[in-house]
DNA sequence: TTATAAAAGGACAACAAGGTCTTTATATAA
DNA sequence: TTATATAAAGACCTTGTTGTCCTTTTATAA
């Protein structure tokens, strides 16, 4: 469903929110470890995030990764448009170029209503929402849960 | 969602299932052109199509796909499965190699749903049923509906 | 003011998916 | 039995995504 850059890219957001809420700040090192994706390229997909102000990064010794006030709040739709667009909320699924209610595909209708509900988690999640779980412990980052 | 090829997969399908009915068979050449597809790829995804009995073939003259009676009543699952696999209705949306409802990932429940509900409609439509739709003309198979 | 620790940026390598082309095998019709 | 129409097969090319590496910029601490 979700590009691995795009999956990477909203672990990484968790992880810094998480790291956020505990008055720290994080670098590209401990996030590429802690959400298991190879470091240059997680490099590459914050460097993404941070050029579309999902978050903001300071150079140098203690730099890092962070929210600010206006990057808070993003709804995982965000996330998603600035990583590979939002193809993904209007393809169809027969993969039709002129696919519509009017003018539908055999799948039209009850494809519409998964895509429509996947629509709907993107935008009603949000990197909080999805913190807010795992630092309440009813999820996890990466392989498992630990309590801490 | 679906790739490419399984897109054309099921397209083809379906119009190889309007043709049978008419008690035609058809070939790459006319396939590729009626779905909207690379002539030199439609015959690779026939190819493989054929390699998995979902159709069957005829080479020479009057030579041609078609499906026959074991092969019909294929689920949008079972072509699925063997163009692409069925990792598309077990991966994670998160992206995490062991998310389960035991070790849940942030959005486990909720794309769960989601997942669960194509799985649904890949095991209850079949070329069959979305052939009946487009040979009632209440869907498509390619840009317009042309009913004749 | 210098050394160091970080992100930013650019070039490119590896791999997968999508796509093409040419040759071979096989069935049918003339 | 030969010409033709078709699928099968294999080699190859193209593009997009994922991933790496090296250099540059910038902030901080000593």
């Amino acid at each position: 469903m979700l590009a691995k850059s795009t999956e990477y890219a909203i672990r990484a957001l968790v992880f810094i929110q998480l790291q956020n809420w505990q008055d720290k700040r994080t670098g590209v090192v401990e996030i590429a470890k802690e959400i298991e994706a190879p470091e240059a390229f997680t490099a590459k997909v914050l460097q993404t995030l941070t050029k579309h102000r999902i978050i903001a990064s300071m150079k140098g010794r203690g730099g890092g990764f962070f929210f600010t006030e206006t990057s808070d709040q993003m709804t995982l739709f965000q996330v998603i448009q600035v990583m590979e667009g939002e193809s993904i909320f209007h393809k169809c699924g027969f993969g039709l170029k002129n696919c519509s209610d009017a003018n539908p595909c055999p799948m039209h209708d009850k494809y519409r209503t998964i895509r429509d509900g996947f629509f709907a988690i993107a935008q009603s999640e949000t990197i909080h929402s999805l913190s807010r779980k795992v630092s309440e412990g009813k999820a996890v980052l990466n392989r498992v849960s630990f309590l801490n």
